[in-house]
DNA sequence: CCAAAAGTGTTATGCATACACCCATGA
DNA sequence: TCATGGGTGTATGCATAACACTTTTGG
């Protein structure tokens, strides 16, 4: 038991693990009991308190790490909010909830454990649209924020190194064909892009091709040339033009 | 005293002002007495102690009130980022603060009142570039921060809503020149923008001329027209073309 | 040959930039 | 009249978009 001198806060972190999987855009959701006392049978997003010693995006890639064994770069958490109204969790007085968002490459299988026990992944729209179930807290309002903010990095261009960081966890291969990465694109951005135009939009700026092609038996059509997300740092290369 | 059976975490907001002085950006900065224990004279936010019944936001407004007797509406507190190293205050165990910007239209003169004795309206240059003395905690990143927010919003035509709300907050006036606005973007920018394109920018977007002319004496040059913020939700209106 | 998938060409549009130029006033 | 600041015209480059077209494979 502790004491303090003013109202004591408790400070968690929620996580929004976000992957495509079957071409879906999917999130790790918990269910709650159904025995619950306030949020029964709900969906919640897995989330925990930070420790004592913790710092904000530590604590959220401790929780990831415990939910499906995934260890994230702390610059691959992205915090977009920070929630405290002073009902938003009614089991205790004021818990402070501050989001991060994190991409993972595949729909890791869920450990078994503490309140992972119910953990599964779950369509995003499903769950924002609300015909999925309700979601616990203001737990729909933190995934609208986490989609919202996980489109916005996919769509600019602009903050090139926070893009590349997210398009790098988007595939879990290392290389990868310019249709799979449009494909895991679509899925987060809900939307279809021209095949054309990704090309140009992604090419020397986000991604390099390694001039090596995919010879996969059983596939239809032209080989597909192989790529790798560029690093953060590395300068944009834009193929010369190509009909001067 | 309060009891908790977790370890006391302490929520507080830490608000940046910003405002256009002198054709300046400027920040309500609070000096820390030259005895005091961790930052002997440095320059500080303000902020405090979220209430126990209070969000985020309304603590943030209160805050600024207390400081400077002017009252912001909830939509334009910008909540920027959240801070909790553990080392972050040396005065206490946990402090996680939750950072918030206002752009206010003046410098206010500060009220009297608790730390607000030795609050005054500091250039943000000089507090970034440290050649105006050290700032205490992490308050120099939490105001890089507070400022890079700002240059988005009023860089990004997209969200228009938030860049209505934000340029609304930078005049003292509701009708004013396309000069004198330009010259608060100027402060916030950190650049010099041509003065024409600013009109294609922000003509029918941000703001809607009122077809009548500023008359006042003194003045040389062609006479300005007047202009107006839109409200948030006022749907675009562009000006016909002009030389079809 | 044909379908399918990869990739290029072409064109249009909108936005940002730069800068030349005209307009309306005070002195 | 001239200097000053307000405002328009025009050209260029870049990002996006739409879509026709060529290339290279498997069946």
């Amino acid at each position: 038991v502790y004491t303090s001198e003013f109202p004591p806060f408790y400070v968690t972190v929620d996580i929004v693990v976000l992957c495509v999987d079957a071409g879906e855009l999917k999130v790790l959701a918990i269910r709650r009991p159904d025995d619950d006392e306030h949020f029964p049978g709900a969906w919640a997003l897995p989330g925990g308190f930070v420790d004592i010693d913790e710092d904000l995006a530590p604590a959220a890639a401790r929780e990831l790490e415990e939910e499906t064994g995934f260890r994230a770069e702390l610059e691959d958490l992205h915090q977009f909010g920070t929630y405290g109204a002073p009902d938003r969790d009614p089991r205790y007085d004021r818990v402070v909830s501050v989001g991060h968002l994190v991409v993972v490459p595949e729909a890791l299988p869920v450990r078994g454990g503490s309140d992972a026990a119910h953990a599964s992944w779950e369509p995003v729209a499903a769950l924002l649209d609300g015909g999925h179930g309700a979601m616990a807290f203001d737990h729909r309002q933190i995934l609208a924020d986490a989609r919202d903010r996980a489109r916005t990095t996919l769509r600019q261009l602009a903050a090139l190194p926070e893009h590349r960081r997210m398009a790098a966890q988007l595939l879990p291969a290392d290389e990868f064909t310019l249709s799979e990465l449009r494909a895991a694109y679509d899925a987060f951005l809900g939307e279809r892009t021209d095949a054309a135009n990704f090309q140009r939009k992604v090419k020397g700026r986000v991604v390099l091709g390694l001039e090596r092609y995919r010879a996969g038996p059983g596939e239809r059509g032209r080989p597909a040339e192989l790529f790798r997300v560029m690093a953060p740092d590395e300068p944009v290369r834009l193929p010369r033009a190509e009909h001067p």
